[in-house]
DNA sequence: AAAAGTTATACATATTTTATACATAATCTT
DNA sequence: AAGATTATGTATAAAATATGTATAACTTTT
């Protein structure tokens, strides 16, 4: 077999001299605030030189963010070592404003401040809520938007793509580090937008599922090979409105009876199709992401008795 | 049993003043790395002079890489001893070994695994390196594999899941740091797997190109509008040998005829339809990435005048 | 014989490390 | 308000490391 650490030995290691350069910190600095706070602890060579690593630097990145922003050294190295929550001193209700500019940037295939904007959101609340706040409500709109213009095509690919690497790559980061139980999750055949699926396997990851995400448009005769090889403890589908309800069943059933562990199917289908997915004993989820997560650990619960 | 290399005959070996030459490295310093840290071990004539070969380039160009990002020599070779000193099985050449990992990651759908397998090649080859020597002939190999399996529609998806979001997050990294020209890439209509376009924009970012990446399946009437509002500096399309060369000539003439600026077309159709090609003034590109880029840069600067 | 390689030793310079000291501003005490 | 204390960035010194390059004395290639 194959005994790989997910270690540390991929991981970059910067000297000093570097991570000053790359935060504008005196090398002098780091080492005071090391020794007086105990913030940033890198690594040591055998001869003791630091060893930051790109965490580290983000770190330093963020300890800079708020030193700017008039707090002090002392009680930001509080903050971290407590880790203590930061209360969100945000009341305004920027979602609209944070929309308008996504939707500006996409028209003008401006990948540096359609960053910016997530960005911005992304710093200030978590995930799920960003999902459900702006990107849901920007994927309405701009399906919406792309009804009948030139370019528009264009620009969804754009923002897909963008999207896709950005929500992906939280995807990927976070679920290596899960280590509960098992989801296979994928989009039923026919379901070309994977964004669900996606949206789905993050919130998932956010409650410490371990997610193996098998994409777009997927024959469910695929699955039973891959429960069996994973061992996985659950199979979450998605699929829009668009499938037909019959046709749904003779898959689901055949699923169903082929393999031990339970079958969830979120999305759309789940409301126009519930009785179909409720007669082949898979279990429909509600469109709220979260709601539906918590159905499917408390059947996973009953499950595993 | 340490010297008994199948495959000497097939691999050609450089005497260091031509490897100085190559990567930049005085000669000396090759020879002190070689002695301080024991980094490159090139195989030598019976009277001691030096042999290295194309990997030791390779990895010679991936140690020059992580300089330029700041690590010292001295963690570049604990990292890479300590690599190395991980698994001894040195019989196969490194990228079979590699390539047999991840094929064998994919087939248990263990993330885990396929990513520390990646990350270990990534952390020892510049990305061009390991997009031409594994991720290529992997693709490849997996396509063989795929042919006529059960499971094989899952493992595809997965491991398409998963590099699009390894390679998407590079790019989206990289993109915003590069201040070049603009390029736009996308697949021609029909062309569904991404990921040329995809190692090719990477590519392009290697060499310091800004791209607007538009993915998949992109109607070419779209490109239009993408690069008025753009202002981009090329246009680059990508499609495997599938497409029919007729169709692709009609599109291409509209397009070449629409925008003033250059129009590239790459992947296999370069190959297969390069006269429709050409006769509609686009330019065809090799297949290699590399030389690819070469062209197009070469191309803009004429194109500048 | 000239050019290029090899090992071994020696430098020169740049970086790092720890420890101590200092300067200035903010905060607290009396 | 004056003085003491604390907080925090920076400076400096002395020793240890790290790292590219140079040189000497030979050997091998061309």
């Amino acid at each position: 077999m194959i005994t790989m650490l997910p270690n540390n030995s991929t991981t970059e290691h910067f000297p000093i001299r570097t991570v000053s350069e790359l935060t504008g910190v005196n090398s002098v600095t780091l080492r005071a605030w090391e020794r007086r706070y105990g913030l940033i602890k890198p690594l040591r060579t055998p001869k003791g030189h630091r060893l930051y690593t790109q965490n580290d630097i983000d770190l330093i990145q963020g300890i800079l963010d708020r030193l700017s922003r008039g707090m002090s050294i002392g009680q930001i190295a509080r903050d971290i070592l407590h880790k203590t929550a930061e209360d969100e001193t945000d009341f305004l209700d920027a979602w609209d404003k944070y929309q308008q500019h996504m939707i500006n940037a996409i028209a003008q295939f401006d990948e540096h401040s359609l960053d910016a904007v997530y960005n911005d959101a992304m710093s200030l609340y978590p995930v799920d809520v960003v999902t459900s706040r702006l990107i849901m409500p920007l994927l309405e709109q701009l399906g919406m938007r792309w009804e009948n213009k030139t370019g528009s095509i264009a620009e969804e690919h754009f923002f897909s793509v963008y999207l896709r690497n950005k929500l992906g790559a939280r995807f990927h980061h976070q679920n290596l580090k899960n280590t509960g139980p098992k989801l296979i999750m994928a989009c039923l055949p026919g379901e070309h937008h994977e964004f669900g699926a996606l949206l789905f396997a993050l919130t998932g990851l956010s409650k410490g599922f371990q997610v193996i995400l098998l994409g777009a448009d997927l024959p469910v005769t695929e699955l039973r090979p891959v429960a069996d090889r994973t061992k996985a403890d659950g199979i979450v589908l998605s699929g829009s409105a668009s499938l037909q309800c019959d046709q749904l069943f003779d898959q689901l059933n055949s699923l169903c009876s082929a393999v031990t562990i339970p079958v969830f199917v979120g999305g759309d289908v789940a409301d126009t199709c519930r009785e179909q997915i409720e007669k082949a004993e898979a279990i429909p989820l509600l469109r709220d992401l979260s709601g539906a997560l918590t159905i499917v650990t408390s059947q996973l619960k009953r499950n595993a008795k």
